[in-house]
DNA sequence: GCTAGCTATATAGCATACTATGTTTCGAGA
DNA sequence: TCTCGAAACATAGTATGCTATATAGCTAGC
């Protein structure tokens, strides 16, 4: 019989759930949330940037990034204004409301991580960067079926 | 500047959607999605078990596991019947056409399981098991205020 | 310079997850 | 026994993520 414990899939699942639960208490008094935070790192120094090239940064797809952005636009965080390159795009940046919240994203993130691997010796962090990193990697490339 | 490589949360989110992108995309064809796999698990051997011991196996809250029970009933997964011992709960367990499926389960996770984790070394994979237990840990016991 | 195909974004529909709250039943103590 | 608080489940509302598909603008090739 297997045991969730010992099954990979299932604990990043659950730890991952329990991250996301974390920032989104820290964050939820600044109007934050956990998808948002690629959109504040990448546009953190006040960058403007297309949504494809968010989608990109954050690793996800575009219908979830277009959303994310429809949310953040509705709670004043970011604007858009056209692509004068690309009449098909948009250059999104972060309001001033937004950038004020940059410093308040980066230090829950920070604490957050902090708490997280604080039970590991810095040798067991790197290792455990690094071997999530080679769990994306080989996860990436896998195909639909076995 | 913060580097997402280098972010346990990020990562940790990230690899979580790939498990879970790689799952849903093998049991597709099954009529079966990953967030069914601890119900699964929990039920694959013919077992009876209230809402409340699947959400604790799962460790889900407890609307999120009502809303996979009503669409693994809807799909005929499963079925409920009234627990004797209490009047509020039920006793579920997988209809027949639900065990049928919990070996193509099975063989989906270690497949994807054994994916994930082969570009490791077996002391890297243990190393891995037991850094994500000990990073759940400590996120389950944070408090929401840093 | 026209069209055909590609690219960027939008939209629809769904699953999984959360919080907050309502309803029903159980159980313990007055 | 009766009530009152707790427990089990249901429901509402929202966010994040996916796939599939539509639309609008760009671009290469003729």
């Amino acid at each position: 019989m297997l045991d969730r414990f010992q099954s990979p899939g299932y604990m990043t699942n659950w730890a991952a759930r329990l991250f996301a639960r974390a920032i989104d208490r820290r964050l939820k008094s600044a109007g934050i949330s956990s998808g948002q935070l690629p959109v504040f790192f990448a546009l953190g120094q006040g960058e403007a940037l297309t949504q494809k090239a968010l989608t990109h940064a954050a690793a996800i797809e575009q219908p979830t990034m277009a959303a994310t952005l429809s949310r953040m636009e509705r709670d004043g965080l970011i604007c858009r204004r056209p692509d004068p390159a690309d009449g098909r795009s948009a250059l999104i940046s972060l309001t001033p409301a937004g950038l004020e919240k940059v410093e308040v994203v980066r230090t829950a993130i920070a604490s957050v991580n902090a708490a997280a691997i604080s039970g590991l010796s810095p040798e067991e962090q790197t290792a455990y960067l690094a071997a999530i990193q080679t769990i994306v990697t080989a996860l990436a490339k896998i195909p639909d079926e076995p």
